[in-house]
DNA sequence: AATCTCATGTAAGCTGTTACATGATTTA
DNA sequence: TAAATCATGTAACAGCTTACATGAGATT
């Protein structure tokens, strides 16, 4: 009944109560790495929940022109939260682009492939050095109970997924270059 | 202009001519590992290629109440796949429903959560045998030019994802066995 | 005769993005 | 006093899913 996007939010405020704004902000760049949204999809949703009695919220005097509210999670939506979590995910399409653009690389023109898998690969790398910092700012494994355990599972996820897409991109360079250059292979001796 | 179903439905048509129900059979498990597209969505899409001129078709006589239309790619269609093949990607947000709920896996109880990565790598692992079948049958890897490249390289992407993703399950796994079972290091007397 | 596959389309609804709209509080 | 941040909402649109609707040809 309730949609994923609700219980991302749930997920949020389990952690503690937040305003609107705070999980907006919160789900701007990706939470536990997969997952966003914007804010006018949170406040949207944060009536429904409401509706729903799995949130509550506290009016405070706040910035704004109706002032904010602190919203908490209910003891229903924190049952609600707890059955979602072991229940088998519904697996949504992979939809990715650049294997699309891939799919139909044969018809283009291999430098400006090369060029475009060279970029992406940058991408990759650079969140994979942040992700790898976040890492040691966490240190060692949290225990169940622990929502820091749920940081650092999903952690371990962007990890593997973007050590996952850099080596792809390396792959298609590498095919790439070996394509491009026939004479690469030559001017090495060292090979067989 | 033309959204990425658009240029999905152009790849396909790159590879020779196809009825709209032909692109909906192939799209209805994913092209390319990683693009799905339902036929009411690809029929109306056709009608918006069509409009733009970047595919035409040919009636012919066959089953249901219209009869068929094979579809191919114009001169400008090619063009515009050309080029969208190798403009930057624009990054759609991942969404995650299984790390989602891995962030809020702290609340919930870790004996269901093991059965459902358990469940979740049984799926990888599928997948992967599927993959590596498919690998075996493409044989080495084809030249640019020939549109196997596509497939192949795709391939590797579904591939290295697959691993990537049944590691991730395995290590889920691994954390939530040992946390179950202190006593399991203890009863294995070989480690340190 | 019934069922399955081939074949094309429309309509309703949900999810998500972008833009519009307002205004108080804090900081420079 | 100007700008950035905090704060909440609505509206229009695009993308995708599900259900509805029809019917010919091939198979059992």
């Amino acid at each position: 009944m309730t949609s994923t996007l609700g219980f991302a939010i749930l997920a949020v405020l389990a952690r503690g109560e937040r305003t609107g704004y705070d999980i907006a902000a919160a789900m701007r760049r990706p939470i536990a790495y997969f997952w966003t949204a914007g804010h006018s999809q949170i406040h949207a949703e944060l009536q429904k929940l409401l509706a729903a009695e799995l949130v509550g919220y506290e009016a405070r005097q706040g910035p704004g022109p109706q002032g904010k509210k602190v919203y908490h999670v209910t003891p229903e939506g924190s049952l609600a939260l707890r059955a979602w979590v072991t229940e088998p995910p519904r697996e949504r399409p992979e939809r990715d682009e650049l294997v699309l653009k891939t799919y139909a690389s044969w018809l283009a023109d291999p430098d400006l492939i090369r060029q475009m898998f060279t970029d992406q690969l940058a991408v990759h790398e650079a969140r994979l050095a942040e992700y790898e910092r976040e890492g040691e700012l966490i240190g060692e494994p949290p225990g169940f109970g622990d929502p820091r355990f749920g940081n650092y599972a999903a952690l371990r996820c962007g990890l593997g997924y973007e050590r996952h897409r850099a080596e792809w991109c390396r792959w298609m360079i590498s095919q790439l270059s070996a394509r491009l250059n026939p004479s690469w292979e030559l001017a090495k001796p060292s090979e067989s």
